[in-house]
DNA sequence: ACACTATGCTTAG
DNA sequence: TAAGCCTAGTGTG
């Protein structure tokens, strides 16, 4: 389930629980074992999120490790709690393994698990855009892309170098809370629009690091408030259009559209996001 | 038992 | 544009 929030929110769960605290660090699965042998032992400085990606800092390691999810990777963090075991069981592919006393965490099936130098630490953050996740971003470094940019707003949402953290669910409802038709060029995009964007992406986000899940549905537009039936409308509660294909809109009940788009699946709403509607 | 899906990204062609 | 990579859950026979 990795969208930014989902990697903030391990982040910083592993700050609390583990951070100025000696782990034990072990590869189960055994394709991590160089590298977590490489930091057992060491005290936890600080796990952080930049966009998609996790990087962990141990004393004395010159190297961080960086994670990158991929599309089904995951973390588990578990916390002891009374009357559990300290440390749970290894189920399943566990690729790195950090358990401390305040937690283990577990992490399944990255596309990237490696100790990177701080040079190329540098060059990957340099690789990203602003995250909205992050207060140390700009959204003026965004705006540069998208103003100059022909390409489509739902490529450059998903653009991890024009804006870090956005993923397809986010990308998605993003665009319809503000009614914006996915193939609009970037360039034509006006600055107030960007601008009411990005706000939204710095709340919507942080609700989600929060919540753990993604919810972008107002009050009133949920299902129960507009008078449908809530069981054939399984993710209704919960996003506008995100794998609603055939659904009727939350908003005007026009059937919701899907397209495969650079290889990733898009929904929209053709009434509620049509490029003629557009404020001028 | 298989088939299929998924909130991602990189590299090759 | 397509292929490859990583895992677990769900659905179908």
């Amino acid at each position: 389930m990795p969208e930014g929030h989902t990697l903030h929110r391990v982040a910083a769960s592993l700050s609390h629980h583990l951070g100025g605290r000696t782990v034990t660090s072990t590869s189960p699965q055994g394709r991590f074992a160089a590298g977590a042998a490489r930091v057992d032992g060491r005290r936890l400085v600080s796990a952080e999120a930049w966009g998609k990606h996790v990087l962990v800092e141990f004393e004395d390691v010159a190297e961080h490790v960086h994670v990158h999810l991929g599309l089904f990777g995951g973390w588990k963090v578990t916390v002891p709690v009374m009357g559990t075991e300290a440390v749970p069981d290894v189920v399943g592919e566990v690729r790195w393994r950090l358990s401390g006393p305040g937690a283990t965490a577990d992490l399944r099936g990255p596309t990237a698990c490696e100790l990177l130098t701080p040079d190329e630490v540098a060059s990957l953050l340099t690789r990203l855009g602003p995250d909205p996740l992050r207060d140390d971003s700009d959204p003026e470094q965004a705006w540069q892309r998208i103003s100059a940019s022909r390409s489509p707003l739902a490529t450059l949402l998903m653009d991890q170098t024009v804006v870090a953290g956005v993923g397809n669910v986010y990308r998605a409802e993003v665009l319809f809370r503000h009614r914006l038709p996915p193939f609009l060029p970037g360039r034509e995009l006006d600055r107030p629009t960007w601008d009411a964007v990005w706000a939204d992406l710095v709340v919507l986000m942080q609700d989600g690091v929060q919540s753990g899940r993604i919810d972008t549905v107002r009050p009133d537009h949920t299902p129960e408030a507009m008078g449908r039936d809530p069981r054939v409308d399984p993710h209704g509660d919960e996003v506008y259009v995100y794998r609603r294909a055939g659904m009727p809109c939350l908003v005007c009940g026009a059937p919701v559209l899907t397209k495969v788009v650079a290889g990733r699946n898009l929904f929209w709403c053709p009434e509620c996001q049509r490029a003629d509607r557009l404020s001028p």
